[in-house]
DNA sequence: TATCTTTACGTCAAAAATACATAAAGCATC
DNA sequence: GATGCTTTATGTATTTTTGACGTAAAGATA
């Protein structure tokens, strides 16, 4: 039994060793403005190349918290939905040499850096609400609109459209509230809807199912300032909502 | 911009020396028998304790690629459906101590092992066609149905639990074909959709259902050998089945 | 041949999804 | 202040899907 222990100690020691990985976290911050999706994006100091906003796991880090601390870094935001929807862990991620100059940093950085393995979250954030803000290695963080996103650094253009789709599929089980602010009306969410899906939605038949899976309150409030008829502001029921969403049960199929 | 590319060179490896991580694979294998799902798990040698299939990941090597290596060793199956489901990656994941302890492994072990991220696959494999194969560390590789799984080793419990979670939300999704043999009979695919859902579903009613999805071919043979009527055997259309699982069309609600 | 249990499949009602039309609100213009 | 424009708000009729349920046929056993 000594010896057995000696050995498996022995073996599990070197796989373990071999086991060794530079990890990052890649998140996709998914906002909504005047009717269309956007994503925040990081443009690499001195050069015009945009990226998603990531960064390295910690020691003794959970993976879920350095997910949080790094978007609190880029978006100022305090509670952040988040959602781990896919692990980046091909051999070969990218083009490294030709990302490396892309971003204007020495070739050989590429051949000391391996691969690194990267875990997808996606966010669902209020637009408003969030500052954007560069880190060390960026100038520029803004938002993207989905439909004109340029050819980003890295595998991030595969990244996003993974989370869309990941998003899309689980879109029933998603607290979408995340993505409006606390009122909004019901054209608003409806173009959500309608912009997550890719496809439109009878105006009339949407009502009627948000409606009756009973999600909305209404407030005695109209959004003013439109040029037509005043749309009522909604707001989530906190206490419908929740359940909704773990039951999956609004879905639009 | 020398100063920089510098200064971000030394600022990338720093935070980059400190994301290394152990990086693990646990692989929930289901299998489907006698009506009732069951996953793969391996007996330490010298214990009676349990554990799901894992193993590192190599260094340069495709996660999907080490997941497939791992489970080909442990199934003998050349072919395998594999699913990414889940990232284990909180900061204390369970008792290390204790879990040296139930294996026999020296308990400063835990000492020199820092925490240990997981990636958790699920496979859908046919129980039959698998020929179970402990490995170094363990003296048994078996079966164990769903209902009466032992307190299994590490946070195995949990990763079976929302590997099964996450099998029965995306189950449109999921080529369930691969739990079954190349013919099998209606009402073994009705038990299988039955014990993934968690709740019965009506014979007449799951019939005309699949029927108009065109997922099956409707062989010649019956089974033989039944104590009652003999029912038909059915295979899945290879023409049809993947298309209505990209699409996510037959679902039970 | 009668009995038993499972398979196979049809019918009907309820519910949900879909298609579609019209009135009312608010602003702009005349 | 009346008219026109565009968006909001909501009802109804039709089709499709789901859900409940009954019964005949097949094969083994006695």
């Amino acid at each position: 039994m000594k010896d057995f222990n000696h050995s498996v100690t022995h073996y599990f020691k070197q796989e373990a060793e071999q086991s060794i990985h530079y990890l990052s976290i890649d998140c996709v911050v998914f906002g909504f403005h005047e009717g269309r999706i956007r994503v925040l994006l990081l443009r690499w100091k001195g050069t015009s190349e945009w990226s998603l906003p990531g960064g390295f796991i910690r020691k003794a880090e959970s993976v879920d918290a350095a997910a949080v601390r790094i978007l609190r870094e880029r978006t100022g935001l305090q509670q952040i939905f988040l959602q781990q929807f896919h692990i980046f862990g091909d051999a070969v991620r990218y083009n490294q040499e030709d990302t490396w100059q892309r971003i204007g940093l020495p070739v050989d950085l590429s051949k000391w850096s391996e691969r690194t393995i990267s875990l997808g979250y996606y966010a669902l954030v209020e637009y408003a609400e969030v500052t954007p803000r560069p880190d060390l290695l960026t100038d520029a963080c803004d938002w993207w609109s989905l439909e004109d996103l340029p050819n980003l650094l890295f595998d991030h253009n595969r990244i996003i459209a993974v989370a869309l789709e990941n998003l899309r599929r689980q879109l029933p089980y998603q607290p979408v509230s995340h993505l409006l602010p606390e009122t909004f009306t019901m054209p608003e969410l409806q173009r959500l809807y309608e912009t997550i899906l890719g496809r439109p939605l009878d105006a009339r038949n949407f009502y009627k199912k948000v409606q009756a899976s009973g999600i909305l309150q209404r407030t005695d409030e109209r959004r003013k300032g439109t040029p037509y008829k005043s749309p009522y502001l909604y707001r989530f029921d906190p206490g419908v909502y929740p359940e909704v969403v773990r039951e999956g049960s609004l879905s639009f199929p």
